[in-house]
DNA sequence: AAGTTGCACAACCAAAAGGTTACATTTAAA
DNA sequence: TTTAAATGTAACCTTTTGGTTGTGCAACTT
């Protein structure tokens, strides 16, 4: 089965999951009691996101706290960013304008060629 | 069934499909052409993409021309923006310095408070 | 007019995804 | 030392996914 961070990604649960955690650590059956579904359909998920790396597990006693490793999302945002050009948002037009300079001063027409 | 921008990114020969129409509109044939699989299959791929709005379809003829609409891909990247301070590329700290200098001139410790 | 090209889609299939219930195990609490 | 809590996991089920082959039709070419 594939298991990367964009399959990781794709299902809502797991990205609310992701967000339940992402303020601080949560046990297992916490994570679990904030959704409708089993507690093991929910550790199904838990156990995909440890496998891409979005989770780190620490035990605690009798206890698996579940804390995200959000940095993993960074493979998503660096294949985002070649096409932020494709949108706006004032932000992204910095970037853009910023990554822009060196070329427009060797050639004043490209971004209206290309945009 | 699901048809979010998420899901449709998950699938790695989509994600290629948009690469390869992100340059130019491609006709149905012509991005087939360029995989291993069936053309149906391909096929099937731009359906869902087109129902996400990742794609929209131009006619000419008996031909029917993809074009990629790479804004919709902005849903994932605002998704992503509240994890950036989870990671670090230059210029996602240049949007966080951005976002942050009124409030830190408001608190001038804030930053290595929260970083 | 006849043939060819480009595309949509039905019917089918195997595997993966997402869920369930039931049971096993480890560790804390009474 | 029983008992209860927290977790892991096996076995099973249904729907979705990603693929196939085959058919049909509309629109260019010759």
């Amino acid at each position: 089965m594939r298991r990367d961070t964009f399959q990781a990604i794709a299902d809502p649960t797991r990205r609310e999951i992701l967000n339940m955690i992402s303020a601080q650590p949560l046990n297992v059956n916490t994570v679990a009691g904030n959704f409708e579904i089993s507690r093991t359909a929910v550790y199904k998920h838990l156990k995909i996101l440890t496998e891409c790396g979005l989770i780190k597990v620490k035990q605690h006693g009798r206890e698996r706290y579940c804390e995200a490793r959000l940095e993993k999302l960074a493979e998503v945002a660096d294949w985002l960013e070649q096409y932020k050009k494709f949108w706006n948002s004032k932000l992204d037009n910095l970037e853009i304008y910023l990554k822009d300079i060196q070329s427009e001063e060797d050639n004043n027409d490209r971004r209206h060629q290309r945009y």
